[in-house]
DNA sequence: CGCGTTGTTGAAGAGCTTCAAATCTGGTGG
DNA sequence: CCACCAGATTTGAAGCTCTTCAACAACGCG
């Protein structure tokens, strides 16, 4: 591995309190690879013996059931995945595909094992990811029960402007029957509820989606600070730097 | 608190590697509390001071929205519950209610991630905790992505089944009210999903229920060890403690 | 015994899926 | 450059799932 990638993954929080021992114990074994669109990296059940990183490109994390498939999350750089799994030694439960060229980083995760048993200060930041990866599942949960197909679409596209600069413009960063998929509805019902919120001031051309009236899109959407991660509202006491994101595909960093 | 709990405690899988000095400085202002039924703990956004554990009683984990309420989880004796805001010293994200009279061991935050930061091992540990309830999450998202109301409840019935000895006869360990938000559903469709099983020999007289045609029943509910955590079946590697439950309240163990 | 809560049942309707067909789109090979 | 194809998206129609509202029965508790 170069140089210049190692300098970009000892930067990355999950090395941040790492000592540079472990990060050199950790990273020793580890490999960067690059994976085509549509490559599959994992399928459910597969025992997982390294942590990915996902440096660059597109990651969907999916579930399957009797010959149905779901999106548990679209991952962007910088994500780490399938960590739990590392933690415990076990298979994975969930099948992970490229969506787009990848950059992945292979971590062996009996190296991330044991740096975490000899460093306490890399086994804590380790915890963090955890703990923030969990977060994010609580908020989706929460999305899926307390919200309706059109209430889940127009909070994701609340997010994504928020995401992408608070601009009135906004990119999908996806097909569309993925975005369907990620937020638990068909192909054909997400195209439904894009024409509901014609009401709302949305209007869709093909990836991009303008917000004409954000003021009463939001209002539909009524975002919340305990399900949606946006920039922490007034209620929420600042200075706790959260490491958590939902698995809404525009998040800088993610996780899973 | 008295020499017994502690004892208890200290047999706890989250603090069987911690050294005895962890352990102290962690449950060293640790307080053991009853409550009646019905008690608040917790609010969604309550900034969180101490990290929960489940000795004895109920505990139903909950979200809220827009006056909607579900059931994120319902805890049994021994669980954890909010170690990951413990953890990023963050506000919760589900409240906490007490369904039963409950006796919970309150551990305080900054001694837990005191303890975390000093003790790889014991950090090991809480890691592998937080790793387990990540994965009962996914597990929960893929039963509400992937299953119709029906078909989770038959999962659950099955998963019960296993959990309470695998006879013909289960008990639903609370109020159908709150099976049905836990399970994602209306009390009314929960009713009308129990008629729906009458003819897969399911017969309910209160919180007991028969399950007839046990084979047949599994058919509709098609568990699968990436869903459902039984215990593992055939294609699981065996050997590899999984400490992980999705929040189905006839656990032995589980975690949030 | 009366009361409030919980659970069940019926009817109506909203929400979502399915199937089918039409339309659009990007990429390919000639 | 253009025709063509495969896949993605949209639209319509039908039907299934689930919720809502209302009424009623069952139960537990004071």
């Amino acid at each position: 591995m170069r140089t210049t990638d190692l300098d970009r993954i000892r930067a990355l929080p999950l090395f941040a309190g790492a000592e540079d021992d472990t990060f050199n114990e950790v990273t020793g074994g580890a490999f960067l690879q690059r994976f085509p669109a549509g490559t599959t990296l994992l399928l459910e059940g597969d025992p997982v013996d390294f942590l990915y990183i996902l440096l660059d490109g597109q990651v969907e994390l999916q579930g399957t059931w009797k010959e149905k498939e779901t999106t548990l999350a679209v991952l962007r750089p910088v994500s780490t995945f399938i960590l739990a799994a590392v933690v415990l030694d076990a298979t994975s439960l969930m099948g992970a595909v490229t969506l787009d060229r990848s950059e992945i980083l292979m971590i062996s995760g009996n190296a991330l094992r044991r740096g975490m048993k000899r460093d306490a200060a890399f086994c804590f930041e380790v915890s963090q990811e955890l703990a923030g990866c969990y977060r994010g599942l609580v908020r989706s949960v929460k999305n899926l029960k307390l919200r309706s197909a059109v209430e889940r679409l127009a909070n994701y596209l609340v997010t994504l402007q928020v995401r992408q600069g608070g601009g009135i413009d906004v990119t999908i960063p996806h097909e569309k029957r993925v975005l369907a998929s990620l937020l638990g509805m068909t192909p054909e019902n997400l195209s439904r509820a894009f024409a509901k919120l014609d009401a709302y001031g949305v209007v869709v051309d093909g990836n991009r989606v303008r917000l004409g009236n954000p003021d009463k899109l939001s209002r539909l959407a009524r975002p919340s600070a305990w399900i949606d991660n946006h920039t922490p509202p007034i209620e929420e006491p600042l200075g706790k730097a959260e490491r958590e994101r939902w698995p809404l595909s525009g998040a800088q960093r993610s996780c899973a």
